[in-house]
DNA sequence: CTCAGAAACTATAATCACTATAGATTCAGA
DNA sequence: TCTGAATCTATAGTGATTATAGTTTCTGAG
């Protein structure tokens, strides 16, 4: 990697870490992204060549093509494994899901899911990738990728983090959703 | 219905009418709410006062709580009626699902499904009901307004709209979302 | 009928995200 | 060592949205 990938990258990360700051201390619609500039000593022009998405993408990994891993965990599941069981166990180790984070993590993850315009984004970076997810949920179920069924479960799916990210126990909250999907809505709750 | 109501009702029409013909012509992001504002006559400062959620709020009815007819049919559904068959009827009655529509509300639709950030508003607007849907679908089924799963069925149920709204045969997407929802995602696809 | 206050409207100016342009600097590779 | 591309910069827009302060127009009480 060269002086020059170097240095933007290096610029880049100068900008997530001063957005990420000053969204920290005065929230995210307190801080204008002249002061983000500003603070990562760069022109605001700059900043929207790093971040052609806008302030939202800001303290997002760019590029983190959020599906390769999920389709990776279908492909890779042990045989005989359900395409919905492979999908849960993936999504369960993410991020909202687990507390096993280093505080600046922790921190990154709380902001977004307190934050509208944040938790909007992600939900937008995750549904990217919902064509991907279904040709590979077709593929491993032998089903046609314009089977509505699929494009509406890779949907589905693909919108647990922001369904279930902000409630008390999003790990619960998650299997409970996979349950649902995976059995479908009973019409009488089954009695304990 | 006073006259200032009236009157101010006539605004708000003509607002709607203008944006509606613009965008038909110009496109969303080829019109200015300079331009609506001039063409329903009223200064900008009236238009934003009259559509406090932004632009893309000027083509869709304000106060129109979508989620009261769903919720009516829910609780007026015939006795034995399954909760969920109930909300198929119910939605598959509404406008992204039937062609049986007046022209000019057809071209309406047309331009929210193929425009994004008026696809995305009127997202917003079923999602908003959520909280109703999910306190309907709990008091109908026995279940409690925090399970999870209540929440969870009644977003993917709100989300129909855009997931099937897009289909080339939109009634028979709902229907395929509707039977995945009902029954869960079968591991094998069944033969016919 | 009238008058006081609320509601709707207006012009104006500002803020803020974002884009476009053109020029300067810096690096990579031949 | 030179050329071209990538990065960065300043500058000047555009366009949505908000704030302010003042004007007109209804409404309802007295």
């Amino acid at each position: 990697m060269g002086r020059r990938e170097r240095k933007k990258a290096q610029t880049r990360r100068a900008l997530s870490e001063a957005a990420l700051r000053l969204f920290g201390e005065h929230g995210y619609d307190g801080v204008t992204v002249a002061q983000i500039a500003d603070e990562a000593d760069v022109s605001i022009a700059t900043l929207f060549a790093h971040v052609p998405d806008g302030k939202e993408a800001l303290i997002f990994d760019d590029g983190a093509e959020r599906h390769v891993w999920l389709v990776a965990a279908l492909r890779d599941r042990p045989s005989g494994q359900p395409v919905l069981e492979a999908l849960r166990r993936s999504m369960a180790a993410r991020g909202p899901f687990t507390d096993d984070l280093p505080p600046e993590l922790r921190r990154k993850r709380d902001l977004i899911v307190s934050t509208p315009a944040l938790r909007e984004y992600s939900r937008k970076l995750w549904i990217a990738s919902e064509g991907a997810l279904a040709e590979a949920i077709a593929a491993e179920s032998g089903r046609d990728t314009s089977d509505m069924t699929v494009r509406a479960l890779a949907r589905y799916v693909l919108e647990i983090p922001e369904l279930a990210g902000a409630e008390p126990d999003p790990l619960a909250a998650l299997n409970a959703i996979f349950d649902l999907l995976a059995s479908g809505w009973p019409e009488s709750p089954e009695e304990a």
